[in-house]
RNA sequence: GCGGGUGUAGCCAAGUGGUUAAGGCACCGGAUUGUGGUUCCGGCAUUCGAGGGUUCGAUUCCCUUCAUCCGCC
């Protein structure tokens, strides 16, 4: 009995509806997981998290082993308690890093030689070190410490990220000291090289591991190669076991991505879009510090669900708040856009189990792509 | 009233007798996908307080005037 249970309740074409059950709790997929890198969803309190809907969040291994430490977190009694989140959790391994400070870091097949930018010191994080620092924090989740090559990269290059990527799997599963109370997930990648992906696939799936992470997408690549190659890697994973893809979040590509069989999402979209002034809307991306709406007494979303459409908060306030770099418009604007997220996951379930999706969110996605969700000329009902 | 200084974009400000007048802030847009929390990319003065003169050519040199600051009566 491992860490984790996934149980299927309804299938729509590729897409899934299920339910992951956890140390701390069960999580209803599709879902949407908030980025909180250094324990902590930036501007939200716990409660305000939770209060978006969301039922498990992330954090970083990399960035919490620079600072503060996991050691200190092990001691506080782990990533849980400290920074007092009662519901299921993630930890990214770092790996991602390889990619995002790509410039700051040496790169052996033994592991990576990052450089600190909190204070340019050195540090040496490899699939065991990752391991470790994840076993400390403690998170239900955690994930396989993997190379990410940058989105549009040579075949050679993609091909040692897939190798290395593989090899480091193997002594991920080897170093893991907890695997009875944390699950630890593999990563596909394989940039948008099909064959590369299958190759991925085919050497991860023997391992059996708990869960399956689609790595390397949204790193650069146009959309008209990571849909497609999104279609190809879902094919290749196994049916029973959770599928995340790691760093999605633009709505469109959250209906993409569960109408081709992801059953996990996490991006830091929300909050970064948040403290820069932006918000999801229906009719798409608002700038809410644009001079347009330095008048407008309406509320960020008519008929939104979330504290700050619901507390009538208008957009000339929070416009003003944005232009004078107030803290609490990134409290305001951090909760509407978890909270769309939250809820577009909410609906695409519903849809799912009721079996009238894709349809019901195809105009989400632009009608180029439909024929990727199954719905070109004929509509598949489900 | 006298002596001196300064007037360049909304603000701060560089600059030169010669094609398109630095830069910063602000402002107006855009970007941001497993977060290096203050980032990146664009746009924004046909004109240098006003008027006149010298010159092939003036924001630059000269005169007048206006505004403003400092000091002395």
């Amino acid at each position: 009995m491992g860490a984790i249970r996934f149980k299927l309740e309804a299938q729509c074409g590729r897409a899934r509806a299920g339910v992951l059950t956890t140390p701390h709790g069960e999580v209803p997929t599709p879902v949407f997981m908030p980025v909180g890198t250094l324990a902590t969803v930036k501007a939200l309190t716990p409660h305000q998290v939770a209060d978006t809907g969301a039922s498990i969040i992330l954090a970083n291994a990399y960035h919490l082993f620079l600072r503060p430490g996991h050691k200190l977190v092990e001691r506080a009694g782990g990533l849980h308690q400290f920074e007092k989140w009662p519901k299921s959790m993630l930890t990214d391994s770092g790996g991602f890093q390889v990619f995002s400070l790509t410039d700051l870091r040496k790169l052996t097949e033994e592991g990576v030689k990052f450089k600190s930018p909190i204070d340019g010191s050195t540090h040496f994080v490899s699939p065991e070190v990752s391991m470790e620092i994840q076993n400390s924090l403690g998170a239900d989740i955690m994930m396989a410490f993997d190379e990410c090559v940058p989105g549009m990269s040579s075949f050679e290059t993609a091909l040692e990220g897939v190798d290395r990527t593989t090899r480091w799997a193997e002594r991920c599963i080897a170093a893991h000291k907890r695997p009875e109370d944390q699950a630890l997930f593999g990563i596909v990648q394989g940039n948008v090289y099909p064959e590369l992906r299958t190759r991925s696939a085919e050497a991860l799936v023997p391992m059996d591991f708990p869960g399956y992470a689609i790595g390397g997408l949204s790193v650069g690549e146009p959309k008209d190669k990571m849909y497609p190659t999104l279609a190809h890697t879902t094919t290749l994973l196994p049916e029973g076991k959770p599928r995340y893809l790691m760093g999605v979040g633009m709505p469109e590509d959250l209906v993409v991505g569960a109408a081709l069989g992801v059953d996990m999402f996490d991006c830091v979209l929300p909050t970064r879009l948040a403290r820069h002034g932006a918000i999801f809307h229906p009719e798409g991306r608002l700038n809410i510090k644009n001079a347009r709406y330095r008048e407008d007494s309406g509320v960020l979303q008519e008929g939104c669900d979330c504290y700050t459409c619901q507390s009538g908060f208008e957009r000339r306030y929070l416009n003003h708040l944005v232009r004078a770099e107030e803290l609490l418009a990134h409290t305001l604007l951090s909760i509407h856009n978890i909270r769309y997220l939250v809820r577009l996951m909410e609906s695409v379930r519903a849809s799912i189990l009721a079996g009238t999706f894709p349809e019901s969110h195809k105009h989400y996605v632009p009608e180029e792509f439909w024929p990727l969700l199954g719905l070109a000329a004929s509509i598949q009902p489900c």
